[in-house]
DNA sequence: GATATAATTAACCATATGGTTAAACTAAAA
DNA sequence: TTTTAGTTTAACCATATGGTTAATTATATC
């Protein structure tokens, strides 16, 4: 009958106003008042729900993992073979931090602002998931080797260097392109195209190309 | 006679203590206390010789953004056979980088986080640098793709490539290598291998394989 | 309907914070 | 030596901020 958001719990109020400011601001830049009001809340009720910004921020901490993780591994079928596997995995990927850029800005900012809390926080919710899906990746990449679909390389450094092309393409472009002074209408195209680009770049650099 | 520090005038002990402060806190996380602590002078001094948080701010952005470049983009020979001025570039590149990693992240952070402050002070500053060095790079790639040392692709695509690759290793990978539990001896291992590991990787990915 | 419990609010508090001021100190010019 | 301009300090101010509390309202239980 009524909006879901209007039936919503305070409690569920207040998390996802904090998600929203935590996510924009930082953890020192958000005022609990400003929670507050994005919630529509009074400001006690987040210390009634939740005792205090420093929790309120590792509740928020913890969605923001999940979210993150979720966007990052899911839908990928590991059957596919390994180069499809690859393009699948990257314009995914790509798709995933794109629509969700302020949630990979304030994980690396906070991780860069507060590295120690933010590490021990981390480490704390690092059960949900990750190393079973690495481990799947590093299988599929040896067979690939073996079968000399792709040349004898790090898996380790390989799967970091395509997420790093993915995940900071959104935070370096604009800098790197106002510096440059590309106009808007070829931002977009390169935008657009990223996908592809980063797919045939790191293809072109694994694939087998014979003794 | 007595050491630089001493004889500092305290316009430049302030400014130094200052870029420090930010650099690690970030500009909400700064107080200005902190700032006249670290530089050992009365707070007030702070608002005699900068007014205030954000000209102080303003000021540090200026030295930050000198920096930056300086260390991004100096000492390129670009005299070089291609292949040889990519390598040096990338290994001159992540030593800038490694060795300043407080600053990448001092930059990157606030281009997140105050992006629309960020990118007007950034704009005031960028009559510096940065655009002949480009466009020397973007000749000499095209150069080098008509004497078939490498396949033809997008060049302002290819230098953003090289510099994330470049710059947010040091970001991602302490995060990634918590991720999947990968011991600290391996992960020395891979970032003392890190310019060489780019290098080919980026390599491999644009040199000229025949028809 | 009375009572107990949970949810909510306005007012309040202590401290932190950016910023100001008037007085004191220093060093060089007159 | 006095004057003057620049420099430095301690004390202060207004506001912002995280957090608390006592009282009030809504909700459920008997």
């Amino acid at each position: 009958m009524a909006p879901s958001e209007l039936d919503e719990k305070t409690e569920d109020k207040i998390l996802n106003a904090a998600y929203d400011v935590f996510l924009n601001k930082g953890k020192s830049g958000t005022r609990m008042q400003e929670i507050a009001d994005t919630a529509g809340v009074n400001k006690a009720l987040l210390h009634y729900y939740y005792r205090s910004k420093d929790l309120i921020y590792k509740a928020v901490f913890k969605r923001v993992f999940k979210d993150f993780f979720k966007d990052f591994l899911s839908e990928i079928d590991f059957s596919l073979p390994f180069k499809d596997l690859l393009s699948r995995f990257i314009s995914n990927h790509i798709k995933a931090v794109g629509s969700r850029q302020s949630l990979a800005r304030f994980f690396f900012s906070e991780a860069w602002m507060n590295p120690d809390e933010f590490m021990s926080i981390f480490r704390e919710y690092l059960n949900l998931s990750g190393e079973p899906l690495f481990s799947v990746f590093i299988k599929r990449f040896h067979q690939a080797v073996e079968d000399k679909e792709i040349r004898q390389t790090d898996p380790v450094s390989f799967l970091l260097n395509v997420i790093i092309l993915d995940v900071f393409y959104f935070i370096a472009s604009p800098i790197f392109f106002t510096l440059i002074g590309l106009p808007g209408k070829e931002r977009k195209r390169i935008t657009e195209q990223r996908p592809e680009e980063v797919f045939i770049f790191v293809w072109e650099s694994i694939r087998y190309k014979g003794e």
